[in-house]
DNA sequence: CACGGAAGCG
DNA sequence: CGCTTCCGTG
């Protein structure tokens, strides 16, 4: 199985690559990506997701998996988001369709109206054979967050160590909305290099893993996340909790600032400003 | 309902 | 390029 991600972790001699959570390239785009400057569906459905707009739309039972509960209004609202007043479900379900090919969806057969993101598919954890993760604090660091509420764009990121060793400056900013619901955060603030190794670009050992609930967040459970893990209302089954309020980014600056020791979260600053293009595409 | 080709549009 | 519109097929 073959996939379209690209990661800067491939050409690393690392046995830890595995550890490495990688999402389809479309989950670090931007919302609204400079050239098309319009929404874009998959993007709208996740809107709609973390705002919980009820009725319309709603998770489904797995991971990434979502069912829509009124087509009709789905796509009237669609309709009204893009001003194309006759959009109807048979319209918006081709749209769907296209991103078959494109990875970002696929279809839940049998289930009526269920479709499901992609997220889950590219994730390589838990696979046998591969030497047993190192210890949590050689793995992972956590950069960023701007230490005043007044600072320049929060930059919030998650990152393999050899990766920041390797391509100090090969990793994307991303600057979270308030209000950015977390499957789209999420991917776009996780580890995705700017300078992608093309040659290697299909060496890359991709495993389509089992779909294994919370396993792009799995280093959030690491106890010594937990703090952050609680503020971005992620439960440790991956899926985002509850969130009424969204992002309060206070909430999470108290979180990483204070009770966690530094040792184990590596704090830093960096200006968002002329690198702020944070996931996008040659 | 779901699929995907084909043409068209901004 | 990311849909929108339309439509034949199963």
């Amino acid at each position: 199985m073959q996939c379209s991600c690209s990661s800067s972790v491939g050409h690393l001699s690392s046995p830890y690559w595995s550890r490495t959570v990688l999402f389809p390239d479309w989950a670090y785009k931007p919302a609204w990506s400079p050239g098309s400057r319009q929404v874009q569906l998959w993007h709208f459905l996740l809107e709609l997701l973390a705002r919980g707009e009820g009725g319309a739309i709603g998770w489904g039972g797995e991971w990434g998996e979502f069912v829509i509960r009124d087509p009709e209004r789905l796509a009237r609202l669609w309709g009204e988001r893009k001003g194309k007043p006759h959009m109807n479900y048979d319209k918006l379900s081709r749209a769907l369709r296209y991103y078959y090919n494109k990875r970002i969806l696929h279809k839940t057969k049998g289930k009526r109206f269920t479709y499901k993101f992609n997220f889950s598919k590219l994730i390589m954890v838990n696979y046998p054979g591969l030497p047993p993760p190192p210890p949590a604090h050689q793995v992972i660091s956590i950069a960023a967050l701007s230490p005043s509420p007044s600072s320049p764009p929060t930059v919030v990121r998650l990152c393999v160590e050899e990766q920041v060793r390797e391509h100090p400056s090969a990793i994307p900013l991303c600057a979270p909305v308030q209000s950015a619901p977390h499957p789209f955060w999420l991917p776009c603030c996780l580890p995705k290099p700017l300078t992608t190794p093309r040659a290697l670009h299909g060496q890359i050992p991709f495993i389509s893993a089992p779909a294994c609930p919370g396993a792009n967040l799995r280093e959030l459970r690491e106890p010594s996340l937990q703090p952050l893990a609680s503020a971005l209302h992620v439960s440790t089954n991956g899926w985002p909790l509850k969130s009424p309020a969204g992002w309060d980014l206070n909430h999470i600056r108290r979180s990483l600032f204070g009770g966690v020791k530094q040792t184990e979260i590596r704090v830093e600053q960096r200006r968002a400003g002329s690198d702020a293009q944070m996931g996008e595409r040659e």
